[in-house]
DNA sequence: CCTACCGATCGGTAGG
DNA sequence: CCTACCGATCGGTAGG
C-alpha cells in the first residue's frame, strides 16, 4: 500500500505498472493481483485509505473548533495532512485530473464536512463584522484548500525554485516546513479577516 | 498539436497513446512519429508552444504595469491566460508532476519575470506602507500563481461543485467565470495590501 | 505466494 | 503519408 500510494502519486496511474508496484515490495506480479484483484481495484484501495485518514483527522478540528483561534487551530490541521506527506496532494490532484466525475463524489463527501464548519464560521464572524462583507464562504473555503493542496504537491517537486530570495543564508528544512505553512496561513487569514492579523 | 495538448493535459502524457492522437488527427500513428519523432519529442513539443503563448502575453502586462492598477491587470492577464483554456494548467500541472526536474528550469525561466515584476511592485508598495510589511514577495508571487493554476485546473474538472451555494438560482458560465476569477483577484489582493480593497 | 502463459497494446522502425 | 511488422511490456488468468 505505501509503495503503491508512493508510485501513484509520484508517477501516476497510468504511469505505474502493476509489475513495478510488486518489484518495489519484492513480490511477483500475480501475488499482489491475488490480493486487490486488478489494478483498479488497488487504486480504490490507495485512495480509501488515505481519506480514512483525512478522517481520523478531521475530529481534531471538530474538538478544537469549539475554543477560541479555531482558524488557526484549521489552518495547522489541514496543512499539516498534506505538507507532512506530500504525497498525499499529489495524489489527490492526480486521482482530480484523471477521474473528475469520479473524485467529484469523493470530495464532497470529504471536504464538505470542513466547508461547512468553514463556512458557518465565517458567517458569524461577518454578522460581528470580523470577516469582509464580500467573503463568499464556500468559494473561499473551496479556493482555501486548493491552494493548500496544490501548493504542495509542487512544492517539494520544485524545491521550492523561486523562493529562497533575499532571506538569511542558510534555512533548515523544518525553516522551509514553518515558513511556507506560515505564508499559506497568513494569506488565507489576510484574504478573510477585515483587521488581517488577528484570528 | 491541438489534439496532442488536450489529452495530454486530459488523459495525462502516460495515459495517452500515439495512436490516440493519430486517431484524433485521423492519420495513421507512423505518420504523426514521422512529423515529431518520437512520442517524448512530441511532449516537449506542445509543452514548448504552450510556453511560448504564455511569452506572448508577459509584454502586455509590462506595457499596462507602467500604468495605476498594475495589480489588478497583471491578476487579469494571468487568469485569463489559464481560465480561458483550462487545459494549460492542466498540462502544466501533469507536467510538474511527471518530471518535477525538467520542470524546474522551465518555470524559472517562464515565471521569472512575473515573479521579479510582481517582486519590485511589491517592494515599492511596501516602502509606500501599502503592503503589509510581513509580505515576502517572492513566496507570495509564486504561492499565487499555483492557487491560480491549481484552482483552474480542477475547477472545471470538478464543475465547481461545492461553489454553487446561496447566490441567486440561475447563473451563466460567464457569471462563473468572473466570479471565480474576481475571488482569486479578491484573496491575492486583500493578502497583499493594508488597506484590502485598493489596488 | 509461485511459474507459466495469454491476448492486447505499447513506442518505434523498415520500406516504399 | 501509408502498410506491415518488430520486440517489449501491459493487465490479467490458469493452475498449483
Amino acid at each position: 500500500m505505501q509503495e503503491a500510494t508512493r508510485l501513484f502519486a509520484d508517477q501516476g496511474y497510468a504511469g505505474t505498472s502493476i509489475q513495478a508496484i510488486a518489484d518495489a515490495v519484492g513480490i511477483r506480479k500475480p501475488s499482489l493481483l491475488y490480493h486487490f484483484g486488478s489494478k483498479d481495484a488497488l487504486r480504490e484501495c490507495v485512495l480509501d485509505e488515505m481519506l480514512a485518514r483525512w478522517n481520523d483527522v478531521l475530529p481534531q478540528v471538530l474538538v478544537v473548533a469549539t475554543r477560541e483561534r479555531q482558524f488557526d487551530a484549521v489552518m495547522k490541521v489541514l496543512c499539516g495532512f498534506f505538507v507532512d506527506r506530500p504525497e498525499r496532494a499529489r495524489l489527490i490532484l492526480r486521482e482530480t485530473l484523471d477521474r473528475p466525475e469520479h473524485m467529484r463524489a469523493r470530495i464532497l463527501q470529504y471536504v464538505r464536512p470542513w466547508v461547512d464548519v468553514i463556512a458557518s464560521q465565517i458567517e458569524r464572524a461577518k454578522a460581528d463584522g470580523l470577516v469582509r462583507p464580500d467573503v463568499d464562504g464556500e468559494v473561499y473555503a473551496f479556493q482555501v484548500i486548493t491552494m493548500v493542496v496544490g501548493s504542495t504537491a509542487v512544492r517539494e517537486s520544485l524545491g521550492q525554485a523561486p523562493a529562497r530570495g533575499t532571506t538569511d543564508s542558510a534555512a533548515g528544512p523544518d525553516d522551509d516546513r514553518d515558513r511556507f505553512v506560515r505564508e499559506l496561513t497568513r494569506m488565507a487569514r489576510a484574504s478573510l479577516y477585515t483587521n488581517g492579523t488577528a484570528g
